[in-house]
DNA sequence: CCAATTCCATTTGGTAGCAAACGAAAGCCG
DNA sequence: CGGCTTTCGTTTGCTACCAAATGGAATTGG
């Protein structure tokens, strides 16, 4: 792999195993497992600097205002499980939605504990907008990628989402 | 794939492309973008409750701490860079590192700008002790993966990072 | 029915993360 | 030198994120 052609990677692994002494060191998973959140910071930072922040999103309230759009009107605890977000989290980013005129909380009638959240038409117009420009983005940062490597990869990250979600 | 399969997520597409109308929606790229950050929040999310929590360290406090195990004391530019985060955030995490008593900051004699940051013996046998446990957890995450696949993964990632990379 | 329990979203208190503004210190150059 | 510019790390002001505590509202058992 080129990873492993990297100078800078080698020096790395035998500086850490110089400091492990005789000890095991799992490199492959150790090189899978930050380059996970290494891409996610990277993708994520650009689509705030790019895409989203026309429109002052960042990117847990596209996700939001995304799934309303997908889904429709949901619960605050499943909007939050569906952004995979904690639901003291999803508060926070609702409030911040509301501010922006992208979102409103709807009281539910039939259990006053209960809210629902939905897009305000103003919402509805920026995530229409929006969306397709996302998607470009999306394609852009994985446009070095052949199809079935992009479904490689999706494929590769589930396996790895469903052993991680075990508690 | 399996994720084509899924049946959740096909209705998820076909609603999405119904709200497209005929807009183009480039599916394959979605789904290996939006998978790179589940994966990574999922992966942050069980190290910080399992390994971490046991040092009352967070994902960028040990990679910090790691950072300085494996290369030394830095000057924080270099430090916040080597970490992937901004000055601003790594004088936050530095700030809660010293709390801990994990690391210290010391001032450089020849410019009295600069500073730089190093582990104190408590960092240091901290990290001795946390990194095999921290790999561990890695190789268990992408356990289902086998060597090629991870390196696959690896490879893969590494690719777009360099794209998204580029601004 | 009422007391205890469970369920729900929010609040609280903490860390993490960024960009932009700052202030101090070096460096530059006439 | 001595003023301008650049280079540092930090501060400021904001959003995001979590766990745990909270308080109001439903539900359940007796």
């Amino acid at each position: 792999m080129e990873d492993r052609a990297s100078p800078r990677l080698l020096d790395a692994e035998r500086r850490i195993q110089a400091r492990l002494g005789d000890r095991h060191l799992d490199f492959d998973s150790m090189l899978a497992v930050s380059n996970i959140y290494r891409a996610a910071t990277a993708v994520r930072r650009r689509a705030e600097r790019g895409v989203l922040s026309q429109f002052g999103l960042s990117w847990g309230g596209f996700t939001t205002l995304w799934v309303l759009w997908v889904w429709g009107e949901m619960r605050t605890a499943d909007l939050a499980e569906e952004c995979d977000l904690s639901k003291a989290t999803l508060t926070g980013v609702v409030k911040t939605l509301e501010k922006r005129g992208f979102v409103e909380r709807r009281p539910v009638e039939t259990d006053r504990r209960r809210v629902t959240v939905a897009l305000t038409d103003a919402g509805l117009d920026a995530i229409e907008r929006l969306f397709p420009r996302f998607n470009l983005y999306e394609g852009e940062v994985v446009r070095e990628l052949s199809t079935a490597e992009k479904q490689e990869l999706a494929g590769l990250l589930r396996r790895v989402i469903v052993e991680a979600g075990r508690q």
